[in-house]
DNA sequence: CGCTTAATTGAACATACTCAAAATTTGTGG
DNA sequence: CCACAAATTTTGAGTATGTTCAATTAAGCG
């Protein structure tokens, strides 16, 4: 865990943070008492059931939010990337996490401690409107999710999910592969399914001409066609 | 749409409601514009699509939150009681409503205006905290929903829905029948399946001595059984 | 190069859906 | 209160989608 040089919220440029509509007094205030930790490649940020003592917010790196079934089997929720804010819903509701973070590529992650948001979110009308407002796009997500996996089918979902990895993580400049590192079984972790299916789903995807498949790496050829086979219309 | 007396947001005695932390003076202001509509059974209190204009509260009734998917099939999302508040999340994310209203009974529901709801909810550092509280909740609720729906099967969820409306409307006192009258297709769409696995799968749970069937009528017998069966811990 | 992990393929199987038909319930007018 | 129509519930049989499990191939890494 490297703490030589913790980089305060004044120099930060990630611009989708939830700290960005802070002035430079907040932020300095915000930056007090803060960490930076570094977590590998599959290291665990913060467990399912644990209690939330902060709030971590990602500076650089990647990070995958999953819960486990009884089964055994993962759901992944939201994937996070550079700016993003993580487990902040079990600090507002003071409950455990009910998900698990995990790094899927190398991180450096900051961590807020839980009296200075929150003495913050008490006076700063600014920040609980934002705190709000991601609240409600979370929440429009996970019901738009909710939706998806109930009314479409694998390849639907596959094909969806194909394009919003796209969106969040881009391509690579060289190969134009996806720019997450993302295998099999996490892809179906993602979908709400078995690897198996979701090697099944991405040769038909491959022979169909959306996708490309150079070793298990996705190269999205034809947006458009997938956006197609995935039933969107935004 | 019945305009007779309205009572004011003082008189009521809700107590789930977002607004119970309001102070007199608040809610005396909150009360400055209000409406009440009547609806009937089956009649819909706003569209997925539409723009919010204001917020909804229940003053008395129970109203169910639906999506309508590309094939036609619904899906709910969530059901409301007595004091249970509408349409917040399109009205805070100043974005279309992305379910439909729709009363499942008939129902007494006020209309807060957007002006006046969005002042207080600047000034008032409460009413943020409630309402971040009130997102938190039903994100929790949402994730929780598609935790189940991708891990569990019909069976399971059909249990762990027959305890939520248990819990949210209780029981006739007459009969101890659910105090809710979903049809069979309507359990379906809150499932998230068809109304013919539906009627099997009651029969079934009927057959295993957790529920009794009078005639549409669902009595929860074993509650603890049911638990088991839908897999719950909590 | 050998070892380990991940990806792929195949075939049997299960769960839940679809469609059609029958039975039951509910609502309405006389 | 009854009869009829409409809506809803129930049952059955065939089918599809996706899972499971086992075996094979390919990729990553010291």
């Amino acid at each position: 865990m490297n703490t030589d040089h913790i980089p305060s919220c004044l120099e930060c440029n990630n611009k989708t943070s939830l700290f960005c509509s802070l002035d430079n007094e907040e932020k300095q205030v915000l930056s007090q008492n803060k960490g930076q930790n570094f977590y590998k490649k599959g290291h665990v940020i913060f467990y399912e059931g644990n209690y939330a003592n902060g709030l971590y917010c990602i500076y650089n790196g990647k990070v995958k939010l999953s819960k486990l079934g009884s089964d055994g089997k993962q759901q992944i929720f939201r994937l996070s990337n550079n700016g993003d804010v993580l487990g902040y819903r079990a600090l507002l509701s003071n409950e455990p996490y009910q998900a698990t973070a995990t790094a899927i590529e190398d991180c450096y992650i900051c961590h807020i401690s839980k009296d200075r948001f929150q003495s913050i979110l008490k006076e700063n009308s600014r920040l609980s409107w934002k705190t709000i407002q991601m609240l409600s796009k979370d929440l429009k997500n996970a019901e738009k999710n909710l939706m998806n996996i109930v009314q479409k089918n694998v390849k639907e979902r596959v094909a969806e999910a194909l394009l919003m990895l796209v969106n969040t993580f881009g391509t690579n400049d060289k190969d134009y592969s996806l720019n997450v590192s993302l295998n099999r079984l996490e892809l179906s972790d993602l979908v709400g399914t078995t690897s198996e299916t979701i090697i099944r789903t991405l040769s038909e995807l491959k022979k169909s001409g959306c996708i490309d498949l150079k070793g298990k790496k996705i190269i999205v050829i034809n947006p458009s066609l997938l956006s197609q086979i995935a039933r969107l219309t935004d």
